[in-house]
DNA sequence: TGCAAAATAGCACGATCGTTCGTTTTATTT
DNA sequence: AAATAAAACGAACGATCGTGCTATTTTGCA
């Protein structure tokens, strides 16, 4: 826009690869990155317990003991520093919910983990909270580019979980007839009546809550016998075990 | 607080029987209250789209064509302000999706009209916003008398869905071994992963989805068979049809 | 019609916001 | 160690926020 002076890294992007820091693949941090790395840290902190909206960047100065001229040559614009908690967000996210249940089978026992890894993740944020639903109330009409970044994860997630419903249908586990999208509707619901009715009206039950939808939801779409509709076979090893007790 | 010039009515609380204007009963609305009517009215569709933390007092007074400091007094405070709105959106909720359900025969008859209200009140709101999921992120760690508002008033509308839940089951609508609060936090989930997709992802089949849900968890705990259990019959009139196409 | 009271406007305050700019301190490289 | 680049600071800006105080206009009632 109109600034120029601000310090950037010799790449065209103002935040690289790294999510937050931008910093060059290989190399160790140099000192910008790693305070960087600390300012989006706090950022974060901050923004999933007053929103995107409410991060100030007197308040975060405050919090880093930085001045305010130091943390906004950072990223420029206030707008730009939203955009990184969106993306540390995004990665931590990925790197709580999503890898971890790379390593199941493909299908339903793929969809558990994800579920049983987001429940693991939400007892924490019910203290803190999720961006992505603070971000989607506050950026709902509210167009550029944070918004996108918001609906660009999200849409990620929403992906992911679909992508393991469709899964479970092509391996039989689920009915020939069941919707594959109205299941994430669903499924999505009850992840944000559990955020509502935990963070806001302070429900004490609301993750046995979800628990008990999640599972209801799989067993009115499961397949009507246990028929092995394909070569893979059914793993000794119960499917998520933690989901039981929650 | 601090203020004691501010004009009020002459009873203590600086907000009557109202909701909005504080009318003395009976009498004609005098000039005040009904600029402060349309103030309020002005306040609920800013509020709607950007949030009840987002609603300035400026920006209302020009709205409204009047200078900051009149819009302010009708008030005394922001506080009160936003509290006025909590409560003139509780009572439009009330006129528009309780009350009219209460003409209905009590259970899961009253629970359809009550759904099929909320449905045609959201495809309004898809395009402005609902103050009680705003309100709800905004005001999730942040105790006071508008958190306070909103909570009251949020609480209301989930008990009434609860009584139909539970009239609708000691009817014998609903099966003996269905969980009342869970069929209640389900239907919540339901609404709220509606406006997340409507509003925020711009999904265009939001509504149809909620219906469907809404109607596979109705017959997922409806009783067996169509035995009565009370001496209640079966009105003749078709249950909500506007609830099948939506 | 006149008069008290209510309603609205005008103006200013302190605070905080994001942002700019020039300077100084700290890191890194030569 | 000197030279250079990066990073952090400090002060100030214009704008907007909620609020307080005083004047002016408008309203409702005698």
């Amino acid at each position: 826009m109109s600034l120029t002076l601000i310090a950037k890294p010799k790449d065209a992007k103002p935040a690289g690869s790294d999510a937050a820091t931008g910093a060059p693949e290989g190399r160790a941090l140099h000192k910008g990155q790693q305070t960087k790395a600390a300012i989006v840290d706090a950022a974060l902190g901050l923004a999933t317990q007053i929103g995107l909206e409410g991060l100030s960047i007197g308040a975060l100065a405050e919090v880093t003991q930085m001045s305010k001229s130091g943390v906004f040559a950072h990223f420029g614009s206030r707008e730009e520093l939203q955009i990184s908690v969106v993306r540390e967000y995004h990665a931590r996210f990925e790197q709580e919910v999503f890898y971890p249940a790379l390593s199941t089978r493909r299908g339903l026992e793929r969809l558990r983990a994800l579920f049983a890894n987001w429940m693991k993740r939400t007892s924490v944020e019910i203290d803190s909270g999720c961006l992505y639903i603070s971000g989607a109330v506050e950026f709902d009409d509210r167009p550029g580019p944070v918004r996108d970044a918001l609906v660009g994860s999200v849409n990620t997630w929403l992906a992911a979980m679909n992508r393991a419903i469709v899964q479970g249908k092509e391996a039989g586990e689920l009915n020939a007839d069941a919707d594959e999208s109205q299941i994430a509707f669903e499924i999505h619901g009850l992840i944000l009546a559990l955020h509502y009715e935990a963070r806001f009206m302070k429900f004490p039950n609301s993750i046995d809550r979800a628990v008990r939808a999640f599972n209801s939801i799989l067993a009115r779409n499961a397949a009507p016998s246990p028929v092995q509709t394909n070569s893979q076979t059914i793993s000794p090893k119960p499917v998520s075990p933690k989901l039981k007790k929650a």
